[in-house]
DNA sequence: GTCAGTGCAAACCCTTTGCAGAAAG
DNA sequence: CTTTCTGCAAAGGGTTTGCACTGAC
């Protein structure tokens, strides 16, 4: 299990190294809890994970780490809520389900949901992205 | 137009009250420079607006009093950038395109988008929205 | 007089920044 | 040695909360 451990830190190096990310300890640490746990994740709790752990990181390099990948396109943010910042390792194309009342946050398969009637652009703006939230609470 | 200006208010403290909330000073002086504004807004925009009037008002109400107004359904929120909260005056079912450059904020009309293929929910749980935000920049 | 409701100062919490220090050239 | 990059303490800014006060009955 050591061992298992030592792969994965591997793995994790290469994989930065492979994005143009210098693998330093702390960003390791970082992806190796970050790469194996839930997709969506926030500061707050990878802090925890990485802390609870071994390693020992500052809450400000989390953040910074967290926007390096998310550049660096290891990882997307999810805006669902105003003042939390959520990211999804899972970087393909797809969208959310926000269950509002338990704070719990799906994935929805991009080829299940089509959307069509998208506004023709002015030149010189281009689209980044078409994010969908389906908002939802437990009846009641 | 100081005629104009209790009309305004009288419309104001009218709607309130149709909605179940008690028209008090700061509120009426709220909503007077809520719904003659911009359709996007955030809490310290409309603090600005409401004390370049006359409005004496604090942070903290402006905030209070937005949720209230969204709580009521006069005003909806628009979840498009984490650690800003933003309210559209529009509540029609409508969605957003969002210039991550810029900050501009624009509707796009609920007819001319259409979605499909929403995955089933299981019983208990009800959609409050379907909100989509599309992202652009400035190409270059 | 009592009680629900309101407004705001102060506290809170998430995020960013500025700088000391490390690593690379 | 100089330059670039990294990590984090402290600062920043948006939002919420707890309590004194007001108005209604």
């Amino acid at each position: 299990m050591n061992q298992e451990h030592e792969q994965l830190r591997k793995d994790v190096t290469a994989r930065l190294v492979r994005n143009g990310i210098t693998p330093t300890r702390q960003r390791v640490e970082i992806g190796m809890r970050l790469f194996d746990c839930d997709k969506h994740i926030t500061a707050d709790q990878l802090l925890e994970r990485v802390n609870r752990g071994n390693g020992e990181v500052s809450k400000a390099t989390v953040y910074n780490t967290l926007g390096l990948f998310a550049a660096k396109g290891l990882l997307r943010e999810v805006v669902v809520d105003p003042g939390k910042q959520i990211f999804d390792t899972n970087v393909s194309p797809h969208h959310h389900l926000y269950n509002v009342d338990t704070g719990e946050l799906r994935d929805i398969e991009s080829r299940d949901l089509v959307v069509s009637g998208l506004p023709a652009l002015e030149t010189g703006i281009e689209i980044t992205g078409v994010d969908i939230v389906v908002r939802v609470r437990n009846a009641g």
